[in-house]
DNA sequence: CATAACTTTGCAACAGAGTTGCAAATATTT
DNA sequence: AAATATTTGCAACTCTGTTGCAAAGTTATG
């Protein structure tokens, strides 16, 4: 498992150090996909609140995570299990959002369909984000 | 145009003040959603910052507008144009975000194609947020 | 494996976003 | 017009996100 994180770090051509590592963990030992906030508490005290932003960011752009949509102004972030790589991510699956535990996940295997957008409009990336009860709080 | 404005807020049983007079009257003026910055900018020095929010927050509440959610952390709201009401949206449709101009619009036209989801969950509300260039970006 | 070169981190300081309580102002009801 | 109910502005505060820079850590090199 450390083995595989560093792995990922190096093929990555990112440094190893302690917080990608431990941020890193997190996502894997993860349920759901996480909000910035989310990682610091479960980082809490042992790295600062710049180093979770500047991590995130850093995944964000080799296409290790990607972000999910929100509306309530607290973007959550999963890992990409997708051909994502250095400036271009392919998840194009759907996104749920249960209103019983909050938790977010990837519905790897739900594609988002495409829609016939209207005359002069060219789509570029989708996201999608269903709201409803998943399958533990029904 | 002003009676309108009235007559709205008459029906959704709220007193009418200048400032959700002037805030709904930017949603009119507007061509695309607008997020909480962009209209303080465009009531700028007439009503405090805490104005705007409170007002957002109850025509949120009574299906005036909706949401609209981003990747950016910044919700962008809209009116509303199908049969919402207090405690019931309906706004099925797409909406578009130009990654030239950044205009976020409502897709009246384009509905949300439906998606069947994983045995177990249960879908109560979709959003759907196409990214591209707009038909003027072109 | 020691040193040099490079990268990442923590800290401090700051800017912006969002929330709350409360008194004054405004709108509605009678 | 007065009484009642609602909305607003202000102050104060918390939380979120950003930047510059020096110190610490990681990687490359001989
Ligand atoms: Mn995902
Ligand atoms: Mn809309
Ligand atoms: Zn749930
Ligand atoms: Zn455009």
């Amino acid at each position: 498992m450390d083995n595989l994180i560093d792995d990922m770090l190096k093929s990555n051509n990112l440094s190893i150090t302690g917080s990608r590592k431990k941020i890193l963990e997190i996502f894997f030992s993860s349920n759901g996909a996480l909000a910035h906030g989310d990682i610091e508490k479960r980082t809490s005290e042992k790295f600062d609140r710049v180093t979770v932003y500047r991590t995130l960011q850093t995944f964000l752009e080799k296409g290790i995570i990607h972000t999910i949509p929100t509306a309530d102004n607290a973007i959550r972030y999963a890992l990409c299990k997708d051909s994502c790589g250095e400036g271009h991510h392919h998840d194009n699956h759907v996104h749920f959002i249960c209103s019983g535990c909050n938790i977010t996940i990837c519905l790897e295997d739900v594609l988002i369909p495409s829609v016939r957008l209207p005359f002069g409009f060219v789509a570029e990336e989708q996201q999608m984000v269903v709201k409803g009860v998943c399958k533990d709080c029904k």
